[in-house]
DNA sequence: GTGAAAGCGCTAACAC
DNA sequence: GTGTTAGCGCTTTCAC
């Protein structure tokens, strides 16, 4: 029985006929007086359709307001010219990713899509797996996983990660050189005088975190200046756990004069914290971050910190999917972006006469 | 076959050998001995089935790392579980909407997506269009459209704007009270003695930022203050083009004691220019500011600001929009949030004496 | 309880 | 040049 309302129902009844559900190749093709083939054909600029037809169906894709559904032309190709992102949450430096990939997806003929855990990430470790494999091969056709909980994805499709999961040995990186920019700026804190230098770490599943924290160690060790292991302090690369750990740090009798933290974000927290406690930065207090993230820039006082190209790895991470993608042969897998140390107002010589 | 742990390997004995494919449906069921329909039914909890077979299955897809695709689902399915959000970059403002989305996606059941035209708004005005017509009824359930560049949309599925673009009259939305908020931000320059305030628009095609325009003058108006045009300059809500304007507007002779930007990110590059110029703010320039983004709490000094809930409007446009997807009828269709003064130290009484 | 078959919107052989 | 046909991986009647 012919009772239902369908679109296409509509749309056999005659000309002109404009349905609520989404316009298909198909009603295209009957309004064109063509076979959906020819409209494809049409689409996708294949050869063997005269002039005449392609000006024809274009005019009626116009008409009808057409658009190719990704998620039919998906699952026909193998290809969508689709990149995803997976960042655990949007944040300072997930954002800063983004925007870099957004630079170099720019007149690569691919589009970008962020996807996010949401900042569940501690409660679903792992969750990458799942997105990628319920994406690849089908909605994206490679993927960047920013900060990943999870060390190898068994993937259907190029992946690279930035800032990876302890351990990752088959998946190309893309990193900065966590190693030198911690020595680097804990040697500055060195230089100042400083001695007793607390340090607030990361995420311990993270490479990075684990460098920065290495790479602290290793320039005490090199001025010859003992860990005091009560001075370090996990921060978890997260604000709220970093405000904690600045309360522990510097609430206390024997505080550090000077601390180094493994991210901006956990810097501006101890800085709110040291505002708090009435500890004046960087009169009674050195802090330096690691990022340079654009809000380093922006606090009271200006944030010293170690920047890494968060933006220039975005476009990497990108660029260099795009070429396993491609089917190309990478020169390098594991990409080390250089750190500089910034420096700004937060960190001063101790015992410094006031500025 | 002892100690074969490619499980994909191993099923590709039969037709359809293709080692790195990802597993689908079809492998699965041929593997458990079942049949496709079979194990659909599993994986979606359908009843008739013994809860031997669903163990089994249930037991073949743990083994193999089954995931269902989400494209071939979507096709088939109409419900995609998925939400779209579109913005035109990733800069502070959408990213705060992304976090107040995420908030509200948590234990929905459903997903979140972000799409970015990748700052290439100028060049494609009206890209929201394409990107909705190619993804929703397949891809996603409804969208939300962060300052979008388009009136009406003609989509196939819910939408909601959030600061919406002028002349929307048919999609529901979501924004601030850009007038009041504007009103207030003004009158408190005005009440600390400043006649010749100085304004950075936004993008003119914005409610927002017309709205904000207008409480400008109202509030001026009202206070018997003529409007100096020349001391109105257009921001675009891009920093690089407030900066340009503030260079324009602080530069010259007779320059304004005050300045009442639109956004926050506009604000702050009048604070570099001003700096820049030698300018001291709030000493020799008062500047206000309007979104009240995290960075503006950072900025030397602290930014006065008109607070927009931004993550709020965030989490209500993704509410809205489940409400609108579930098929129930939203009390409201556009919803305005208030706006707060939030009094930092970038201002100050005409002729104050120094701190 | 389970399987066979139709079809979502699209593309790519291959016919005509 | 253009149409016909066969699926991509999945869900869903409807038989058995």
């Amino acid at each position: 029985m012919p009772g239902a309302p369908r679109g296409i129902d509509d749309l056999a009844a005659g000309p002109g006929v404009r349905s609520h559900r989404r316009v298909t190749m198909q009603q295209v093709a009957v309004e064109a007086g063509v076979s959906v083939s020819t409209v494809s054909k049409v689409i996708n600029s294949r050869y063997g359709i005269s002039a005449a037809t392609a000006a024809h169906v274009n005019g009626v894709i116009e008409r009808l307001g057409y658009e190719t559904s990704l998620v039919a032309r998906s699952l026909r190709n193998q290809r969508t010219n689709v990149i995803g992102v997976l960042v655990a949450d949007f944040e300072p430096f997930s954002t800063e990713v983004l925007k870099g990939a957004a630079d170099a997806i720019r007149d690569s003929g691919f589009e970008l899509v962020a996807y996010s855990a949401g900042g569940r990430v501690d409660e679903h470790v792992g969750w990458e797996r799942r997105y990628l494999s319920r994406l690849m091969g089908t909605l994206v056709d490679g993927a960047v996983l920013v900060t990943p909980t999870v060390t190898d994805v068994d993937s259907d499709g190029p992946v690279v990660a930035i800032d990876p999961h302890t351990g990752s040995t088959t998946i190309p990186t893309v990193t900065a050189d966590n190693l030198q920019g911690a020595r680097a700026g804990v040697r500055h804190l060195l230089q100042l005088g400083h001695t007793r230098i607390g340090m607030v770490t990361g995420r311990v599943d993270l490479v990075s975190a684990q460098l920065r924290e290495q790479g602290f160690r290793e320039a005490l060790a090199e001025a010859g200046v003992a860990v005091d292991d009560s001075l370090v302090v996990p921060g978890a690369f997260e604000a709220d756990v970093a405000r904690e750990a600045a309360r522990g740090l510097l609430g206390r009798p024997g505080r550090p004069t000077a601390v180094f933290a493994a991210s901006d974000q956990m810097a501006l927290a101890v800085l709110e914290v040291a505002a708090e406690l009435g500890i004046r930065v960087p009169h009674e207090l050195s802090v330096v971050g690691f990022d340079n993230i654009p809000e380093s820039a922006l606090s009271d006082p200006p944030l010293t910190t170690v920047q890494q190209p968060i933006r220039e790895m975005g476009r990497d991470a990108v660029a260099l999917l795009i070429e396993l993608i491609e089917g190309a042969e990478p020169a390098e897998l594991h990409r080390t972006l250089g750190t500089d140390l910034v420096l700004r107002r937060s960190t001063r010589a101790l015992g410094g006469t006031p500025s």
